[in-house]
RNA sequence: GCUGGCGUAGCUCAACCGGUAGAGCACCUGACUUGUAAUCAGGAGGUCGCGGGUUCGAGUCCCACCGCCAGCUCCA
């Protein structure tokens, strides 16, 4: 509520003033209304849907034909703010179903005419409209006494948008743009934004030489040396971690008869996203998918289900943990690609647990403590989200209330606080996501536990139980990175490249001050090598400070000057990697070197 | 897939109203033999994303395609 609201009722009053962060969005909110009557008045014929505030700014969908240029943003975003100068009152009025249909009906506001329907018939009594000048929106409030308040309005992109969401709707022109109260905050926003920019993977992973696209190959990464060591190091300690866990790890084919998707279901309901191979024999006028015998997979449950059943198996097997790295494909769309985030060929840290119900409470608790464990060595917090059935499902109501209760149950007994995502659980079972915020703050769903009934059903599963009976196993799914791709695009940025020695492509580079000094730096990279780290030695013939400030740039952990005082000491003097004096080390013995990095180049879990 | 924007040397970016492509870094060669964020000089490098069209003439204007970016829908 604001302040022309009268108090009716009692309850808790708090105040919100520029200070808090509710203030922030208050002002977001008059900014967007603000933004929404300059539109109509400067395009005529424009009509306005809705014009929610986000984390950043605003946004406001527009329904007009010719579609908004930059320069009409431009105009917009200085019209906005005059409307701020004149520090027009907004004034607030209730009216009923009737008079706001009436009043959004003269004014030809179709999409505006269902909102209001939908309100009432909601059940709301009452409308309350917001005007300032001669412009009115119906709004739930609270707004901010006048436009002056706003402070500055930034508009930031135009991008589509559907009506309600819905890709069959209507698609409308949406304005994003922001607020802040002072020119000052929001110049320091924008600075923020560059800092972020900054650390983009897609920037990082160019200037860092870690991987690169081709036109010819959409979505699928080539990974550079350096980028395939971040892969094969991130792999190597999923592997170990594994292992030390009772996992097995398989590999399985990637290519399949359909009969497999079939079975699966995923012929069914995941098709689209599907790479089919197209049978050269089948009749060339049938529909692609009634052409198609074999696909590549695009998830790795239905080959571990087959797996499964291509033994009899004992309950003194289970749980059954198999672990898999396979590559997968996925057809995404052309549009939702993006660097490393989204993919269409990537592979995941995969694993399929097959096990008793009784078992399910146990194996969740040791998951949720794996999870965390990998999260914490990278310094990444975590929320835990659980996701119930979606629309899109297989299996009947019944088995779908037991997984989500035995779930459930599963993560309450951890006593870990989670949030709940209803409608978002996988198409098969109900889920436990897992979102991860990076040093920026910004947030990823990374880690995932899903519960399975229904492909035991499918694909017939079975275990002798101890009383020499058969019985049906269920199926936990599960990642920790997610997938590697987006895993090492997260990590990235989070780091700002800046990896730790232990993931580090390049952990130290040797800096012979003169060519007299590169008989000791090929010693101390032998030394180095024999222990396992990667180390190169910087040839060029450079002056120190040119060598110095290549190794920075490429964010390389430790820098290892090698002139006359190392020969001589058989030592090193290592530089750590970052800015001002406590960078350099000073002359240490290799040994006492070769400790200290040794242990920083240890997996963390 | 949809809406809008963009695509010039390995990278970052110039090129007026349409007049025939330029810089820095990187690279190569030579000189310099260096002590904690850039040594100097020279050289080489481009079918202006791809294909059509308009024009005396297209990097620049138009069309189609490919890719990338911001979103939407979807998602590891």
């Amino acid at each position: 509520m604001d302040l022309s609201k009268p108090l009716d009722h009692d309850g808790q009053l708090s105040i919100f003033t520029t200070k808090s962060p509710e203030g922030l969005d208050l002002v977001r909110h008059d900014a967007a209304h603000i933004v929404a009557s300059v539109v109509q008045r400067l395009y005529p014929g424009t009509q306005v849907t809705i014009g929610p505030t986000t984390d950043d700014g605003f946004y406001y969908d527009f329904a007009r034909d010719k579609p908004f240029t930059p320069e009409d943003l431009e105009a917009i975003e200085r019209a906005a703010n005059e409307e701020i100068r004149k520090d027009l009152p907004f004034s607030r009025s209730e009216v009923t179903r009737e008079e706001a249909l009436a009043l959004f009906g003269e004014l030809g506001e179709k999409f505006k005419l269902e909102i209001i329907e939908d309100i009432f018939a909601k059940g709301a009594r009452s409308l309350s409209l917001y005007r300032h000048g001669d412009w009115v929106d119906f709004c739930l409030g609270p707004h901010g006494p006048s436009t002056g308040r706003v402070g500055v309005i930034k508009l930031l992109s135009v991008a589509g948008a559907y009506w309600r969401g819905d890709h069959r709707n209507a698609q409308l022109q949406r304005i994003y743009g922001t607020a802040f109260f002072t020119q000052k905050e929001l110049d320091a926003w924008v600075t923020q934004q560059e800092e972020a920019r900054k650390r983009d993977h897609r920037k990082l992973g160019k200037e860092l030489d870690l991987f690169a696209f081709h036109p010819a190959a959409p979505g699928a990464v080539f990974w550079t040396a350096n980028g395939t060591m971040l892969f094969t190091t991130l792999q190597a300690a999923m592997r170990r971690m594994c292992l030390a866990n009772g996992y097995i790890e398989i590999k399985t084919p990637l290519l399949y008869n359909k009969m497999l998707w079939e079975k699966s279901g995923h012929w069914g309901k995941y098709r689209e996203n599907m790479f089919l191979i197209l049978d050269p024999e089948a009749d060339p006028t049938l529909p692609e998918e009634e052409r198609a015998s074999i696909s590549l997979k695009p998830m790795n449950c239905p080959s571990h289900h087959l797996f499964y059943e291509m033994k009899r198996r004992s309950y003194r097997e289970l749980p059954l943990r198999l672990h898999t790295q396979d590559v997968l494909h996925r057809n995404e769309a052309t549009g939702v690609l993006s660097g490393l985030t989204r993919v269409r060929q990537f592979q995941q840290d995969d694993a399929h647990i097959y096990l008793m119900e009784s078992q399910i409470a146990d194996e969740v608790a040791r998951l949720t403590k794996l999870i965390a464990k990998v999260y914490d060595a990278f310094g990444l917090s975590f929320v835990a989200k659980f996701a119930t059935r979606p629309e899109q499902k297989i299996g009947d109501d019944a088995l779908w209330d037991k997984a989500e209760a035995a779930l459930r149950d599963a993560l309450e007994q951890t006593g870990l606080a989670y949030e709940l995502k209803p409608g978002d659980g996988a198409f098969y079972g109900p889920k436990i996501d897992f979102d991860v915020a990076d040093s920026i703050g910004r947030k990823w769903q990374l880690g995932t536990i899903q519960l399975d009934y229904n492909a035991p059903e499918r694909f017939d599963l079975g275990y002798i139980g101890s009383d020499n009976a058969s019985h049906r196993p269920v199926v936990i799914h599960r990642a920790i990175y997610g997938s590697f791709e987006r895993f090492i695009g997260i990590l990235i940025e989070h780091y700002a490249g800046n990896f730790p020695v232990w993931l580090a492509p390049e952990q130290a580079r040797l800096l012979p001050v003169s060519e007299r000094h590169h008989a000791w730096a090929e010693e101390v990279a032998g030394k180095m090598r024999e222990a396992g780290l990667r180390v190169e030695i910087d040839r060029s013939h450079g002056k120190l400070g040119a060598m110095i400030r290549d190794a920075q740039l490429a964010k390389i952990p430790y820098a290892l000057v090698l002139g006359d005082k190392e020969v001589e000491a058989r030592g090193v003097s290592p530089r750590k990697h970052g800015t001002g004096k406590e960078a350099d080390l000073g002359l240490m013995p290799l040994e006492a070197f070769l400790t200290q990095i040794t242990a920083e180049a240890e997996i963390p879990y």
